[in-house]
DNA sequence: ATTTTACTTCTACGTTTGTAGAATTAAAAT
DNA sequence: ATTTTAATTCTACAAACGTAGAAGTAAAAT
C-alpha cells in the first residue's frame, strides 16, 4: 500500500503539525486551495489505508499520522536506491554528495556525522 | 510530465542496456513476465511522454532513453528533498546518514567523496 | 430558536495506470 | 511459397487518482 504524490504531501503536513483538525490542514495548504472535500476524501483514503487515524472530538476529528515519517521516508529512498542504484546505498550517497550542491558547512556537517556513525560502528 | 511507478522500473531497464529491441527488455524482466503488449504500451506512452525515442530497423525498433538517468534522478531527488526535507539538502544528507545502514567501509568512503568535494569547494 | 459555520459522507466524473487480448504486419525459418 | 515467430497497433477495461458538488449533521453564533 502507498500513498499518491497528493496524499504524500497531505501526509507531510500531518507530520510536520503532528495533529490537526480539518482547518490546521486547510490552513496550511497554499493558493489555489484544494476544496475541503477534497481533502476529505484523501484524509479517508489514506485512513483506508492505514497511514492515518484520528480521535474524535465532538463533530470533528484530530487527525495524525500513523506511520512515522523516518520509516515511510526509509522505505522510500530505499526503493529509489533499489530502483537507480543497484541497491548500493553508498554508490546512492556518493551520488547524492556529488550532485546536489551543499555548501561547505553543509559537507562539514555530514562529514560530522559520517564520523558519529563511524564512532558508533566501531565501539 | 512524469513516469509512474512501472513506467520508471522499464525505464531503469532501458537506463542499463542504454539501448534495447524488444525481445532484450523483455529477457531483463523477472517472471512473471509482463505480456509484450503491455510493454508495448508502457513503451509507447514513455514516448508520449518524451522519455523515450527510437530508431526503426526492420520491422522492430530499437530503444533507447532520451533522459540521462542522472537528471532524472536529481529531479527525483530534490523532490524528495523538498517534500520531506523542507528543502534542506542537509538535513536529508543528516538523515540518510543514521537512517540507512551503511557499513563501515562505505561510510568511510563517504567521508572520503566529502572531502573531495570539501576540497573543490575551498579552491 | 434559528441561522451560520465547519465538517463529514456520498456520489461522481474525467484522467492515468497497469494489464493484456485481437488483429495486423513484417521478417525469419522451413 | 508457406508457416512460424516477433513486434506493433488498436482497443479495452478495471483500479487508482485528483478533484469537487450536494446533502446531511452537529456545534457555534446570534
Amino acid at each position: 500500500m502507498t500513498l499518491s504524490n497528493t496524499e504524500e504531501q497531505l501526509m507531510e503536513h500531518l507530520w510536520r503539525l503532528e495533529k490537526a483538525f480539518m482547518k490546521d490542514i486547510l490552513e496550511v495548504y497554499p493558493e489555489p486551495k484544494l476544496a475541503t472535500t477534497t481533502v476529505a476524501t484523501l484524509l479517508k483514503r489514506m485512513i483506508d489505508k492505514k497511514f492515518v487515524a484520528y480521535n474524535e472530538f465532538g463533530n470533528s476529528r484530530e487527525y495524525y499520522p500513523l506511520v512515522k515519517k523516518s520509516d515511510y521516508f526509509s522505505k522510500h529512498v530505499n526503493g529509489l536506491i533499489k530502483n537507480f542504484f543497484n541497491d548500493s546505498a553508498s554508490q546512492f550517497a556518493s551520488f547524492f554528495t556529488r550532485e546536489t550542491n551543499l555548501t561547505e558547512k553543509e559537507l562539514e556537517e555530514l562529514r560530522k556525522i559520517i564520523d558519529v556513525e563511524l564512532q558508533k560502528k566501531k565501539k
